[in-house]
DNA sequence: GGAATAACCTGGATGC
DNA sequence: TGCATCCAGGTTATTC
């Protein structure tokens, strides 16, 4: 499913193939795939019809085209994706047969690519697509990775820096768990806090860093922080040069194919295996909504905050799998 | 105001 | 074989 390392290389892909492209025509199969676009399908095909893309810009695991404004100056406004649990962006040549689960489509064409169809296609429809405006960060930054201008849109301003922008603050990130009266990975999870770590990212940092994922945030020593910040960002990285993390045809880059990080997880989806570091199992406990996996030896509760054990014994079997099953 | 929880959604896996 | 249920999880609205 798409956390940083999956949108970051759908934005890559998509950058060289939009960037000076010009919107021909749009096309909304499924207005359900609008639910963050304020107005309705005919309003998003008419406000994009004829303009002109000017980047690709992402932040944690929201990504963007500003749109050049009409009178050459800064970009006012831009068109922003969201791709949920199970969206894609692919391009396509154009004419291209409807994807499976193709919900909305942009024919444009690049003063040096020609033609191309910009598909958004979405499965569980938790993704969407919207355009929005644009307003100034808050640290006169650029707004996220990709972008130029120190802007972007009004539903990603309240979104934190994501762990591999350059303008990323380690001591904010720091002082905002020492306000948090919550488990460390239900902050991890909180897009305001950091941004682009999800499920699987979350489990892997914390089983990198030994730290037990109902750690309260704000017990977190100075020296522990500094190591899973440290550790989120290796996994970003390495699952970013891997390509992502793909277990089935739920996440693919633009040019549908499927990223190999799932090879190298070390926690999430590896109940009952051996933990890689101590050979202790895997284990797996329901929390904050979500499955949640972490060695029972190398990461352990604090002392006074051990006490009883998993909230829910792990099933193994058929709630042990990962979405599908990592090969 | 902060934290926790439920709902949204689809399709594959599982159980009966 | 067919139906019902569970499960995956990012974001947001609602509740506590």
């Amino acid at each position: 499913m798409p956390e940083l390392p999956e949108v970051e290389v759908v934005r890559a892909g998509l950058e060289p193939a939009v960037t000076g492209a010009k919107i021909l025509a749009v096309s909304v199969f499924d207005d359900r795939a609008l639910t963050r676009h304020r107005g309705d399908a005919g309003g998003f095909e008419s406000i994009l019809a004829g303009r002109v893309i000017r980047g690709a810009a992402r932040r944690g695991k929201f990504l963007w085209l500003p749109l050049e404004p009409p009178a050459g100056k800064e970009p006012v406004d831009a068109v922003v994706g969201h791709l949920g649990m199970s969206g894609q962006l692919l391009l396509r040549p154009p004419g291209a047969p409807a994807q499976r689960h193709e919900r909305i489509r942009l024919d444009i064409a690049h003063p040096i690519h020609g033609e191309i169809a910009v598909v958004f296609a979405d499965q569980r429809l938790f993704g969407s697509l919207a355009v929005d405006d644009l307003v100034p960060t808050a640290d006169g930054e650029p707004g996220g990775s990709g972008a130029v201008e120190a802007s972007l849109p009004v539903q990603v301003s309240h979104i934190a820096r994501d762990p591999l922008d350059p303008a990323f603050s380690a001591d904010a990130f720091r002082r905002a768990l020492a306000r948090k009266d919550s488990a460390i990975k239900r902050v991890l999870l909180d897009q305001t806090v950091v941004s682009g770590v999800g499920n699987i990212y979350a489990d892997e940092s914390l089983w990198a860093s030994r730290i037990h994922p109902e750690t309260p945030s704000k017990t977190l020593s100075t020296r522990t922080v500094t190591r899973l910040v440290t550790e989120v960002r290796h996994v970003l990285e390495k699952a970013l040069a891997e390509g992502g993390t793909s277990f089935d045809a739920q996440y693919v880059n633009v040019n549908g194919q499927a990223g190999y990080f799932a090879h190298s997880l070390n926690a999430y989806g590896r109940t009952g295996q051996a933990c890689p570091r101590c050979g202790r199992p895997i284990v797996r406990v329901s929390f904050a909504n979500r499955s949640s996996h972490f060695c029972p030896r190398c990461q352990r509760l604090p002392r006074p905050l051990q006490a009883p054990p998993a909230r829910r014994p792990e099933r193994l079997g058929a709630s042990a799998r990962p979405p599908s099953a990592p090969a």
